[in-house]
DNA sequence: GCCAACGTTGGC
DNA sequence: GCCAACGTTGGC
């Protein structure tokens, strides 16, 4: 199994509004970046995304579950990008936010700081282990 | 709201 | 296929 950080402007779409929808998950779509397409693609059934707020709360603020792997992104009428549906799992203890993760030496790698303006990346196993462990209070 | 970083587009 | 111009993202 795979972990992932998906980024999403609350605004847009919220951990809120991803818990609404419940087991039946929603598409996230809308992604118009061929390296984040890229990672979309190699997602699989079952892998696990960090849900991380962008620009409001810069914090990631929950875990949603891989459900459908990639298909056509139904908004993108050029049909060179390709979405995945996620469903809810949980969200985190207590959010960890993009400055607390800066000052951590061990995480210093991840694109979520290395670019910004990558909005989906894989993360590595021991890292996912960190941030969960810095998720409980 | 600004702007740096960076991805994309299109003319050549 | 290069690269300048332009657009977008996202942190600050």
């Amino acid at each position: 199994m795979k972990y992932w950080l998906m980024k999403s402007e609350p605004d847009v779409w919220s951990i809120d509004q991803q818990k609404k929808t419940g087991s039946k998950g929603a598409p996230w779509d809308g992604v118009r970046n061929y390296q984040a397409a890229k990672n979309l693609k190699n997602m699989k059934k079952g892998d696990l995304c960090f849900f991380y707020h962008s620009n409001i709360g810069k914090e990631i603020v929950g875990i949603v579950e891989v459900i459908k792997e990639a298909y056509l992104d139904k908004t993108d009428k050029s049909g060179r990008f390709v979405a995945v549906t996620v469903k809810f799992k949980n969200k985190l203890p207590s959010p960890i936010t993009l400055e607390t993760i800066k000052k951590s030496k061990e995480l210093s790698h991840l694109a979520l700081i290395k670019q910004s303006r990558l909005s989906v990346m894989p993360i590595d196993s021991k890292s996912w282990k960190i941030l969960n462990n810095m998720s409980k209070v």
